[in-house]
DNA sequence: CATTCTTTAAGT
DNA sequence: ACTTAATC
């Protein structure tokens, strides 16, 4: 009850007093002007910003009934273990849930279908569907999970003109439909691209009425404005009940807006179908949170409409720990502070209040449970940041010698999964490397260590790094009675190399195969350096500061790699004759190449795909890479495949 | 209602 | 570098 007079006045309208609830959620109608209309960019405060989240249901079920061939209404279980991570819709009839265990779940249904997850047995280089897969010897591979999920979003992709695609999780995308959805209102309504010559504020002349009733499309559901109108229990309302309790409403441009991204996601969520057959349901509303918990409306196969005049009758009644951010801690200590449970309960919480209980924060939930959010839907990078392996280990290890063994299965499959990632975006590389374990229950200890940079991914490398965390560990020593029940190693900040020592790399496994050139041999050795074809070949001088170079057609950038390094890194060489023209070839092509597939990199890491024109749907789901590189040497520069992989064991 | 495995971001 | 928290 601390006064509230010492502090500034807060934003909110109804501060200090008894909330009229109309008050509440003041911004669900906002004027929209010709000057919104023309903003080139729409920001988390524009009046017509639609944003969808788009989520895959029971999606590591949908990939195995799609792997397996199954039809999709038959029930089907993922198992992990003893226990299940995925139960399909048709599963969920029988009341199976994910809480079950298998054996429990085939009691309840008889016909169902428990696939478990692809493992690692001891010594395999690739995950399998084994007959008997058990926890103690194997390790669970959710591969087939991470990589059709790109699919899933390369397919969102392809299937919009424009909008921006935010991966949230492994079967969860963002996507801000606005300036798509403005540009088709557009079309669709030519009159509002001109500002009437007696309009009487000009540009900020608020818009003229939007049609007297929106169409909404039939495949979806609208969230009602008024629930109280309708069975809450009752799943099978329809959009057209929906309308018809409504019919005196009237629409607002916003409105039309959202219907017109219900159409485009309708289309995503059709090609992801037809293309992948995963079933997906989304939510489409004002903004990201909203878009979210719209989703979890009703669920499977199907999308979900919050118009903003729903948008208190649908966020009162929540209980806000199921608002993303607000289901760990921070929504705990809400409910304690307030003795609260739904947003409705914590709408008689003033700024200032709230501001004194939970600082920084505060503004967030303040807003939030207005219905208020302005986190903006970010494209992330297609790659990942960090990879990890990990396991429970139900035997706990009580020995430093039985520590080796997972550790290598771990490093296996982290090793394995890096060079999967290399195929697609040549040049990745982690910084650091860590191993993680847990002593008993709850004590933790982690080790990390820089990453070396050999240019090739073998299984010794990454085991032999992490060896070497494991035997610091073990030099520490353990708690009295060593009891390790799990394990875990991790590469961080993987990202694409810097440019210089890729160029290196791609230069030195352009001449693999040739005699090393020694330092002094290379004194005598004459180079080029500028441009290959006009300057003339001058001698190299190993101390010199010169480059090779080329300037960039794309980025207007002079790129160059220090000449000094490349000679120092000695391998390069050839037989005296031509060896002048070929080096400066080599250096120059390997350089041009990799500022190409920098270039590459870059735009896949944004996801900048080329747009395309048309809707033909064009088969690859992914980007293809620049022009192949011609190269001298006449060798693969990286082994395709597992089989290969292997082989360069043991190389440096 | 608890569990295995992931990934990311941010704090100390 | 190492820990904690949040999400699915």
């Amino acid at each position: 009850m601390a006064d509230s007079v010492d502090r500034p006045a807060s934003p909110s309208k109804g501060k200090g007093k008894l909330k009229d609830f109309s008050s509440e959620f003041d911004d669900l109608d906002p004027v929209v002007t010709y000057r919104h209309i023309f903003s080139p960019t729409i920001g988390p405060k524009h009046p017509l910003r639609v944003v969808a989240l788009c989520d895959c249901n029971a999606f590591y079920a949908n990939c195995e009934q799609v792997r397996l061939g199954i039809d999709p209404e038959k029930p089907l279980v993922v198992a992990q273990w003893g226990m299940l991570i995925a139960v399909n819709y048709p599963a969920r009839e029988f009341g199976i849930s994910r809480m079950d265990k298998p054996h429990e779940a085939v009691k309840r249904c008889k016909d169902l279908i428990v696939v478990h997850v692809a493992t690692y047995a001891e010594g395999e280089l690739e995950p399998k569907y084994h007959e008997k897969p058990d926890a103690k010897t194997h390790k669970i591979s959710l591969d087939l999970y991470r990589r059709e999920c790109i699919k899933v979003v390369n397919t969102y992709k392809e299937s919009l003109i424009g909008g921006e695609i935010e991966k949230a999780s492994i079967d969860e995308s963002f996507i801000d439909f606005s300036i798509p959805v403005r540009d088709e209102l557009l079309r669709r309504f030519p009159h509002l691209k001109d500002v009437p010559l007696d309009a009487p504020q000009g540009i900020d002349t608020p818009l003229p009425s939007p049609p007297s009733s929106v169409e909404w499309p039939e495949n979806g559901n609208l969230v009602p404005i008024d629930p109280s109108k309708f069975d809450p229990s009752d799943k099978t309302l329809t959009t057209e009940q929906v309308i018809e309790a409504e019919k005196d409403l009237i629409p607002t441009w916003h409105d039309v807006c959202l219907s017109i991204a219900a159409e485009l996601m309708s289309r995503m969520r059709k090609a992801v179908f037809e293309r992948l057959g995963y079933y997906t349901t989304a939510g489409i509303g004002r903004n990201k949170f909203l878009a979210k918990l719209a989703a979890s409306y009703r669920k499977r196969n199907t999308q979900n409409i919050l118009r903003n005049s729903a948008i208190p009758g649908f966020l009162k009644p929540m209980p806000f720990q199921k608002i993303r951010n607000l289901g760990g801690k921070l929504g705990k200590a809400l409910a304690e502070e307030f003795d609260a449970a739904t947003v409705g309960d914590l709408l008689s919480v003033d700024l200032d209040e709230m501001q004194r209980k939970f600082g920084e924060s505060a503004i967030w939930v303040y807003e939030v449970l207005r219905g208020i959010d302005r986190s903006e839907v970010k494209e992330k990078p297609a790659i990942n940041k960090s990879m990890l392996a990990s396991k429970n280990l139900p035997n706990p290890l009580s020995s430093t010698a039985e520590g080796p063994h997972w550790i290598k299965m771990l490093t296996s499959e982290l090793a394995i999964r890096l060079h999967e990632a290399r195929e697609l975006t040549p040049g990745l590389w982690p910084k650091t490397i860590s191993l993680h374990i847990c002593e008993g229950w709850s004590d933790r200890k982690s080790k990390q260590a820089p990453f070396p940079s050999p240019r090739t991914v073998t299984i010794d490398l990454v085991l032999g790094e992490a060896m070497k965390l494991w035997n610091e560990m073990c030099k520490e020593g353990w708690r009295k009675g060593m009891k390790i029940t799990h394990m875990g190693v991790s590469f961080h900040g993987i990202t694409w190399a810097e440019e210089g020592q890729r160029a290196i790399e791609t230069f030195l496994m352009a001449a693999p195969s040739r005699p090393v050139l020694t330092k002094d041999r290379a004194r005598s050795v004459s180079v080029g350096v500028r441009d290959t074809s006009v300057e003339p070949a001058r001698d190299v001088d190993i101390d010199d500061d010169s480059s090779y170079s080329f300037t960039c057609p794309r980025c207007k950038k002079e790129v160059s790699v220090p000449r000094k390094t490349l000679a120092e890194c000695r391998n390069v060489s050839g037989e005296n004759g031509d060896l002048a023209s070929e080096l400066q070839g080599n250096a120059l092509a390997a350089l041009k190449q990799e500022h190409e597939d920098f270039h590459f990199a870059q735009d896949l890491m944004r996801e900048n795909r080329p747009i395309i024109t048309n809707n033909t749907a064009s088969g690859s789901g992914s980007p293809k890479r620049p022009v192949k590189k011609q190269k001298k040497g006449g060798q693969a520069s990286e082994p395709a495949g597992i089989a290969k992989f292997f082989i360069q064991k043991g190389k440096t």
